[in-house]
DNA sequence: ATTTAATAGTCATTATCAATCAATGTCTGT
DNA sequence: ACAGACATTGATTGATAATGACTATTAAAT
């Protein structure tokens, strides 16, 4: 590999981490030790890290200030969400929307040919370097906190886009149907839920019997649930009495325990 | 094969990639290691690329990673980004385009209450969070190496807009027009053209007598330039003649000199 | 204090580069 | 049409930079 494409990955990797041992850079760049060594040398006198014993600390601005890498979501999350990525076939046209468990599903599609459409820049940005990604952003008034666009200018965008799968969170899951936290979140759910075949929602199990400040849609709207072992018997039966498939995975202590005996 | 031919495949080729082994570049283009070298430092001298050892990376006006990391602007593209964004009032409502140019001028728009519309991935985080600012972004397909938004999408999306004025960067300004690197790039922009009432163009001087690949737009469709005092005379008038307000800001060394004793 | 791991330094090997030169192709003026 | 000037190309060569393996040294961990 060519000497300053190495550099220019290793700092990739380095903004991706924040810290990264040496080891995994030698593993990860395919060059020798000592090579690594000079390279974290010349970068660190570039003022791009600061070496440490053992490995590098990223020291430039990074392009993605928001949460991309901030702190990980919780066990069952990551659980579900990587149940959720394994469902999703090569070729599928999915629909990512915003969210930390839906975020979460994005880190596990790594490598998958897919077409992805998201609103959410978090996302975006995670998926917008992986070479068998394509990447479709729906534009639209950027909501701060959050990083996803929203808005007139995102509903009309996704009027023009079909997709096989909807993957979506919920602030909560109710008798009545699904609820969320913003209004014009909620807004442009809608008609996200409008441009997929297919609706599947990752929430954990303490997210049923919820609900948030937005209505958003009717269970009906539902065709796939992932979550955790935590759900009730109750809910269970609900979302079946409304043709809903659950995929439930091991989540909470009690279930852990189970898988751990069964293993 | 023709030398030009030659040199434009190599540019296509660097485009594509971003970073390409000297070998590589021999087999593709057919011609001897000695020839593509030489090539090589043509296009270097040019500023299309950066040589390193083993091979080049790409350096048009785009934002390739390397250069995104690497080096920062240089001193003539920052004074010339300060000076575009002390012209922006404030509540202006602005259309950004792609770039690192542009970039540098987004940086600098620091603490004003803007509208910001945009459609590039590094200039939108670099905004984000900032809170006078009221961001929009022009969602589509996410050209991976640049974070641009281009396509059909894109250019959809940015009918249904309006702004007083665009600021965009070129790869080239030739005496029939601009160019710029990539073609569906320049189609975005002839849509941001269009939904601009002034537009702004940011190129350092070296720009100027210099294509890229891709036809832009006449020069009558641009209403002002920021540029360096490195700009020959004949392309002052030229600019003139075409009705286009010129503002300088002092850049070259010779400049730079002539500053200091006033100061 | 002892052990372990990480680092800096050295060296031979390999890959890459700039400079040079002959051969070929292109343009110009007669 | 032709000769000569000029530019471009491909091959060659000595110089230079980068690399990986190895070893001595230094810092951390037990």
């Amino acid at each position: 590999m060519i000497t300053d494409e190495r550099r220019t990955k290793i700092l990739q990797i380095m903004e991706e981490s924040g810290f990264v041992s040496l080891q995994r850079l030698v593993a990860e760049v395919g060059a020798s030790e000592s090579t690594v060594r000079r390279d974290l040398e010349f970068l660190d006198a570039q003022g791009h890290l600061h070496r440490t014993r053992g490995g590098a600390a990223y020291a430039g601005d990074s392009l993605t200030d928001f949460d991309a890498r901030q702190s990980r979501a919780s066990v069952e999350k990551r659980r579900i969400a990587q149940r959720m990525a394994e469902v999703i076939s090569v070729g599928e046209t999915i629909l990512l929307d915003g969210g930390t468990t839906t975020l979460e599903v994005a880190r596990n599609l790594n490598g998958k040919a897919l077409q992805v459409v998201t609103n959410s820049f978090p996302i975006a940005s995670l998926l917008m370097n992986q070479p068998k990604i394509e990447l479709i952003f729906i534009g639209g008034y950027v909501y701060p906190k959050t990083g996803v666009a929203l808005g007139d200018q995102a509903i009309e965008a996704l009027k023009n886009i079909h997709v096989s799968r909807l993957v979506m969170g919920a602030g909560g899951v109710a008798e009545n149907g699904l609820f969320n936290s913003n209004a014009l979140l909620v807004e442009t759910e809608r008609q996200m839920i409008e441009a997929a075949d297919r609706v599947s929602l990752v929430a954990d199990s303490s997210k049923f019997g919820q609900r948030a400040l937005s209505y958003l849609c009717p269970l009906t709207a539902v065709h796939e649930v992932v979550t955790d072992d935590g759900l009730s018997d109750e809910w269970h039966q609900r979302l079946g009495a409304n043709g809903i498939a659950v995929e439930l995975v091991a989540g909470s202590s009690k279930a852990a325990e189970v898988q751990a005996a069964t293993e």
